[in-house]
DNA sequence: CAACATTGTTAGGCGACTGAACGAAGTAAG
DNA sequence: CTTACTTCGTTCAGTCGCCTAACAATGTTG
């Protein structure tokens, strides 16, 4: 019963995404690390490594010191050999970036939100924008793999549509994906916001192969996007990583999402910033994202009721970083979302103290807890991301479709 | 973006298991449902197929009405084709099943615990059980595929040892699979309660091939085991779905696992018990098992005082219920375990309820909530689905295995 | 009965991956 | 400088899984 070897046949989801994978976690890597990190054999990491290097996208780069034999060739990516765009959509604002192969971002600006505005125009701005910054700065249009689209809330189905409440609930029955891609004329991919922000820690972040990996993403509301190596776990629907709507007072306040007392309700920055104006605290008040900047900016400053304020929507967000740990098992779990871009360096000692003491596993490995270093645009990094992996090291889809006539689960009354 | 065709290469972790799965979730299935339920060519499924017929896992099954063509051939699992052994070892007694193909139960016993023995006589002991029955019940010994040892607590390691806590310490250094290996002369694998139970659940209940399932086991602790797309959501040291231990207080009583305030500590039959005890309750006294099964049989027949202590450790696993839901995105939650057993009546309303109202995803599909069929030697029928998965439909290896030259995430403190 | 529909099998081929031998490029000892 | 040895990487023939395409089997329908 021996783990690591795949055996004849084992099918790695093809070789070429675990090579691919492990050269992005390493950096820099030779052809026979290469060999024993990924579990296959010398001549089909250099053949896989070979057709990689013919299409640009790994490059030799010197060589290592001799072991007492012929020298390491050492391998890295070619950040520059591809690129793809990341648009996040949001009420606040659209946020674009273009991200290079190692996800670093190459180019990245915002624009104003859609607000109510018609899809057609907004998606017409869209390929606009994208077309126009993509000449600007020179990135090779033939090398463009595509564009990730990211919004918040639930994806209504895998391709075409997003349903953003409780906002923009006018563009629920739009196929957004369809129409930037005609748009376009690039492939464009859909998700949400905490899932994306994720796989963009995972490939940006240097995150190794093999890690599990959540990102606790705080924007407007609260979730969490979920790697498994190197592979987004969506669950059933899409929706997994929904911590934000976790229920914590059953008798709690109405969240938007149908249920009440959610954890987005109480710790949420709609929530801070809506207490800190019944506490009588001076905002901007121009939006939600600015005023908790804002506060957060009072709280580093050390004024007392946004510290108060912040601490204990951290002690919420601390629990549900909690839960993801003790859940998955976690080995890394990053903050990240424009929130956390402003009040991360708040959250993160709370969060950290909460699961040095409240991590199951904690005698067997730690859980690494991180602010992203790219927060305020993690999102559209993700898209990036998105499209990166889905072009590059494209994984076994999640979930086997499944046919109806499969057997059901044997009754059970169900929920509603 | 399509997400069914595997394309060539993809790899379907062999096509065997894929379409052992079908058969196993269908019950009943034709050649061509399974093409396209898998994926598949009919090519590939009639050459897989009939292997499967060689190897005598399948039989064909009689034929279908014909809808206009030929007549389709149904295709069943044998059930008495193989075998496999499941022992869970508990603090309160060793549960042994013998179970078959379809992961039903053909022989099921239950022997004292291990209590202070010294392991090596525990382990003689168990050899001496397991073949004795094999050979009273008349199970083909060519056809036993291997043994399943069952245990309450996490794995030191995957392969020799386990660690369960706060009883059974001097197992720590054990190697109790090896152990096993030799005194039965067959392959042993070794996991935890929860994690085998969810398996159990998978493999006998029916459950759809790509379902999103979790077990939530009450024996005596409580813990989840997570099952996705027919195999084992692990995380990064096989301690996944301790939802047990969150934190529902963080000045709460100690827990055993050095945190404070744990769902277990509030919810747990021990705790369940000892409030009773404190309320006056007369009961047996002789094992926390028996306790809870006296309570559960009070609170049944509406005495005032059980009711309410159970319906308050419903409340807390209802919460957990909808952590699992909400985190994992759920299709199918399976309330098991002895304590499940006695009392799962009374808590699976109050699991149900909580879902309809809190589970993000109610929109989109449901969450099942049932009590297994075989709660209370579920942990055992696990450790024989263990090794049927093991062995017939082997799946790959939850996580490679991580050179020691991969990059390190990027710093970030850290948890102690 | 012929014509058609549907299920399932066989044959040939492509591509991924492997094992094993070999070539390449260094170090270490005399 | 030569010889021996170590380590890295490639080449080549063979295996295996799965696909495409043609075909055989077995029913229904007019």
């Amino acid at each position: 019963m021996n783990a690591g070897t795949p055996g004849p046949g084992a099918a790695h989801t093809s070789s070429r995404s675990a090579i691919l994978d492990v050269i992005r976690a390493a950096g820099t890597i030779s052809r026979v690390e290469l060999t024993r990190a990924t579990g296959l054999t010398a001549a089909t990491v250099s053949t896989v490594v070979r057709r990689l290097i013919d299409e640009g996208l790994v490059v030799e780069a010197g060589r290592a010191e001799s072991t007492g034999g012929k020298p390491r060739m050492l391998l890295q990516l070619d950040p520059a050999a591809r690129h793809a765009v990341g648009v996040h959509l949001d009420h606040a604002g659209i946020t674009y970036v273009i991200a290079n192969l190692g996800g670093q971002v190459v180019a990245r600006w915002r624009r104003p939100g859609a607000g109510a505005d018609d899809p057609r125009d907004v998606v017409a701005r869209i390929a606009a924008e994208i077309s126009a910054t993509v000449a600007r700065v020179g990135v090779d249009p033939e090398h463009l793999l595509g564009v990730g689209v990211v919004s918040p809330g639930p994806l209504a189905t895998a391709t075409g549509m997003t349903l953003a409440p409780p906002v923009m609930q006018h563009w629920a029955e739009f196929p957004l994906a369809d129409a930037i891609e005609d748009a376009v004329g690039l492939p464009v991919l859909l998700d949400n916001d905490a899932t994306a922000s994720a796989l963009g820690e995972y490939w940006s972040g240097g995150v190794p192969t093999g890690a599990v990996c959540a990102a606790l993403y705080m924007g407007t509301g609260i979730g969490a996007g979920i790697i498994v190596d190197g592979t987004v776990y969506r669950g059933r629907s899409s929706n997994a990583g929904e911590i934000g709507h976790v229920c914590v007072d059953v008798d709690g306040p109405q969240c938007w999402c149908g249920s009440r007392g959610c954890i987005e309700v109480f710790a949420g920055p709609g929530a801070v910033v809506a207490r800190a104006a019944e506490a009588g605290i001076a905002l901007p008040g121009r939006s939600v994202s600015e005023d908790f900047a804002a506060l957060a900016r009072a709280a580093a400053r050390g004024e007392e009721a946004p510290v108060r304020l912040l601490g204990d929507s951290a002690r919420y967000l601390a629990a549900a970083a909690q839960v993801l740990a003790n859940v998955l098992d976690l080995d890394l779990l990053v903050l990240t979302g424009a929130s956390f871009a402003h009040a991360g360096s708040l959250y993160l000692p709370v969060v950290q103290e909460r699961l040095s003491g409240g991590f199951f596993a904690r005698g067997t490995h730690d859980v690494r807890v991180t602010i992203s270093s790219h927060a305020s645009e993690a999102a559209a990094v993700g898209g990036a991301a998105l499209v990166l992996q889905a072009e590059l090291a494209p994984r076994a889809a999640g979930l086997r479709m499944v046919v109806d006539t499969l057997t059901e689960v044997p009754a059970g009354p169900g929920v509603a």
